[in-house]
DNA sequence: CAAGATAACCAAAGCGCTTTGAGGCAATTA
DNA sequence: TAATTGCCTCAAAGCGCTTTGGTTATCTTG
């Protein structure tokens, strides 16, 4: 069942019928009424190809999907961001169109989108430092909005991003004000922005309070339950080992738990946690009463604030930059205690 | 650029060039490296709207990310999944719809994005018994690849699943040679088609060595960490608590783990665990060296032979349905040992 | 009551491709 | 030489919508 058609059924122009349908004033009511019962009655749903063909979008957003090409890592941020995003394109009547690349053709890839038309906007992710996609899409005026912001990158563009710096500053402080002296980062790989950004906080409220920073007791790597796992085994393992650790995700704070408890130690007691809490559905930090205290933002609101963000770009490119620094909360879990007394 | 303008500048007519790029046969070679070159040069890619509504192909395969009305959780098989298939994709010039929507939702959704022409196949997920999405994408003539089979659906469709009886018998059979007898199931949720696979297969095992089941030591539901935890700290801390643990994913066997080691026994030695494991990028079941003893398939691959199946059915919607029973591996890690002597 | 305004509808062009059905031309055959 | 055959190329139709620019009644208004 086409337009074509139904307007015959209708004894009316394809003209009248489309107006109808899509809101226009030009349409008697009565009629409207008519049409859109039929419509309904014969389940009729415009053709996607032909409406994007004639009114020149592409009613769709990409998002690209990148997959590291060394060391095939899937970020698990990813599925939850996209519920979040997803939702909101579903309700604008946006399709979300996902491409799967190998990280080292994202740029091509963005480009193909563009020339072919298939996309209105994309939403980048996984942002780094200096992170060229972002000139790369300002100069082909492809609309976007970045998931995190690159340090370095002068020219104004659209953002989403958690206040990273403050989440680890008022993480570490708050260990510091429980008597915390030895504290240990268990960060994300350090060519991540956000991850830089947190290291940045834990180092700034060390030095506040006129506390070194012990390269020792700062690891980076891949945000895994056996990453953070052996850096915390390690640390533990070597002399003066620290009283706490701040860990860059629920997954690391997982294995940072396990060494702890494989020592024997327990964890809010003999030695505090505290994590990044992105609130994965699937790694929910605990039901109720949280087990580990976290800096917490909802990744899937990051999604949907993004989304909005872009679809409101599309209708208006002329719009003015938008910017959203979202603030993690600091939950108190039983992961955390006072400093134990030297023994 | 478009077609019009890149055949203007070559002094050509449009049908010409279209078949030039498109590999026809009836283009004189040297015509072809002209036209070629010049697309090149200017950058021309054909505006897929266009070529949507023109051939009347989406070129674009949908997958639906059903996100569950209440409990919110987002199926952490699905990223690792997606990139398999999107892979596919991509090496196809086809295009992935994701749509996010209500699992409530799930059928209409499939009967829009059929309509609208959006797509030409779908691909569904989280199987459940007696699933009615199946006959539904049957009956409304959309080709499609089911990611897992519905018991009780008779008619004849396209499946990738991984043999999930076989790997929890061979599972269960190892621990019965091991020596255990006291094997706990902790289970997925038991309306998904590949639990109850899981549990037949377990159960089967037992039977056929005359071990009694007992519904004490069987857990169902949603597989996370913190399930896993208390299905296991509530057996470990009955009387007659289980020696063995069968998890059903790497989550929950971590949580299994935490419950053991809480209670200073030795994963391995004084309780065994085997886990199924789905390769998830993020949730390496070690490096090298598997920690836990695990039936394994790759979800990821998974998605890749789905992806392809569905081109197919695409390609020749006459092509016989394809199925594709994956055998899991069952690998040995440092998580099992013999039976504890009863002390 | 004529002229302008308004309401309701429509024919046709156009979006940028693919594809059908015809040529035109040189080479081959009778 | 005329007819036939391939080889290239092209004009034009068509995909199913939206949108422009009318047109025809019906109302107002001076």
């Amino acid at each position: 069942m086409n337009l074509k058609e139904l307007s015959q059924k209708l004894g009316l122009s394809p003209t009248t019928v489309s107006r109808a349908l899509n809101g226009y004033p030009e349409v008697n009511e009565a009629t409207r009424e008519r049409i859109v019962a039929a419509a309904k009655r014969h389940n009729y749903r415009p053709n996607a190809r032909a409406i994007r063909l004639a009114t020149g979008r592409a009613m769709a957003v990409g998002h690209i999907f990148p997959v590291a090409t060394k060391n095939e890592i899937v970020n698990p941020i990813f599925a939850d961001f996209i519920a979040g995003a997803g939702e909101v394109y579903s309700q604008n009547g946006y399709d979300m169109l996902l491409s799967v690349v190998a990280d080292d053709a994202e740029q091509a890839t963005y480009r193909d989108l563009k020339s072919r038309g298939a996309v209105d906007g994309v939403i980048i992710h996984a942002v780094r430092t200096f992170d060229d996609r972002i000139p790369a899409l300002l100069d082909m005026g492809l609309p976007f909005v970045s998931h995190g912001r690159a340090t370095g990158i002068e020219q104004p563009y659209s953002w989403v991003d958690v206040n990273n710096r403050r989440a680890f500053l008022r993480a570490t402080e708050f260990l510091l004000d429980l008597g915390h002296t030895r504290i240990a980062l268990v960060n994300g790989v350090e060519n991540m922005d956000f991850a830089i950004r947190r290291r940045t906080g834990y180092l700034d409220a060390l030095a506040a309070r006129g506390v070194g920073a012990d390269p020792a007791i700062m690891a980076t790597d891949e945000m895994t339950e056996l990453s953070g796992y052996r850096a915390a085994s390690r640390m533990l393992d070597a002399p003066n080992p620290p009283t706490a650790f701040l860990a860059a995700s629920m997954l690391s704070g997982m294995g940072v738990r396990r060494a702890i408890e494989g020592r024997g130690l327990k964890m809010g007691r003999d030695v505090s946690v505290i994590i990044f809490d992105d609130e994965l559905s699937y790694l929910r930090n605990g039901e109720g009463l949280p087990i580990f205290t976290a800096t917490r933002s909802s990744v899937r609101d990051a999604g949907r604030i993004a989304a909005q963000m872009l679809l409101d770009l599309i209708a208006d490119p002329e719009n003015t930059v938008q910017q959203r620094l979202l603030e993690a909360d600091l939950i108190i879990g039983q992961s955390t205690g006072p400093a134990p007394r030297r023994g």
